[in-house]
DNA sequence: GGACGGCTACTCGGATATCGCTTGTCCGAGTAAATGCGG
DNA sequence: CCGCATTTACTCGGACAAGCGATATCCGAGTAGCCGTCC
């Protein structure tokens, strides 16, 4: 099982954009920020945008901004933006095929046990990203790595027009 | 995220392995009790073997059959075997590119608090992965849908040469 | 009748194509600031 | 000097290709059972 890239670099955007405060960015300065291919990163953040994390600001000043304060963004929004809303195990009901296809239609009402536990699990995982907002990132961060919020927000000073 | 479509049929097939004993079971012949892909199935349940979960056994009546009691099969195993051993989110050290990079490496001896957070997550799911058993799933099976069960040890009974 | 050697049928196992999705790129539509002109 | 229309530069947004992993298939190596033959 594999996540797409872009879910990192929405991440790092995400908090960039935390750091930053309210004006909007655009995409390339972004992406030249984290070394990214900027038209693609733009992909990532329309998707964002559609989701409703961030704010696309369109025209000469414009830039993405995020929709909402950092506490009320959790790990879960950002991931389900990307990767798309569905569960990562599809259930194709194969016990109805082949030889479970003779028995009778009502067995079959209640969800395939197997489902069931796999959906279990991914609801573990989900109940985790959800617990976790991007404010909780920021405090981490800034407490272990500092330096690193100091250069961003010098970064933008440099940047803003 | 999307999780291959092997995961789903790996677990039926330990299920079924599981129920009519311990006797090798062709792949062909599981294939066919779902009416999958015989040639592909076969090459997870090789997966399979290579994780110790299942033994392959060569010639003329041999097949595939559970290597341990189901009651130590964890469904971690499975998707492990399947899907291979790596974590779904990888951290690849964006905030070192780009203007991260002019930051002094001692800063980055700590790992990247996105990627603990993703990695958080993900042990949950995984835990929740171990916590169930095959064991589990076929007493979850049995109690539901016994009629299933009847039907797959019929089916073994008539497949059996 | 029993044992042995060869044969055959059946199985796994890995090498080989094909497809779809993720990744990556490009150009057009749209907007807001800047600019130049007239009052 | 101030207001307005035009130009311009810059942004997002979606349409368009490429690369790569998952999906699907095929054939060869190897083994266990079966059969015929010989003792």
């Amino acid at each position: 099982m594999r996540m797409g890239e872009g879910v990192e670099w929405a991440l790092h955007s995400c908090l960039l954009l935390a750091w930053v405060g309210d004006e909007p960015v655009p995409a390339a300065k972004l992406a030249e920020f984290h070394d990214l291919p900027s038209a693609y990163l733009n992909k990532q953040l329309q998707a964002l945008a559609r989701a409703g994390i961030a704010d696309s600001i369109p025209g000469r000043r414009g830039g993405f901004m995020l929709a909402r304060a950092p506490e009320h963004i959790t790990l879960m929004d950002v991931v389900a933006a990307i990767e798309g809303p569905d569960e990562a195990f599809r259930c194709t009901e194969i016990r109805q095929r082949g030889q479970g296809s003779v028995l009778p239609e009502r067995l079959f009402r209640q969800p395939c046990g197997i489902a069931v536990a796999m959906a279990q699990a991914e609801l573990a995982w989900r109940r985790a990203l959800k617990a976790q907002t991007l404010a909780d990132l920021m405090t981490t961060v800034a407490a272990q790595n500092p330096a690193a919020v100091e250069r961003a927000r010098r970064w933008h000073d440099l940047i803003r027009r």
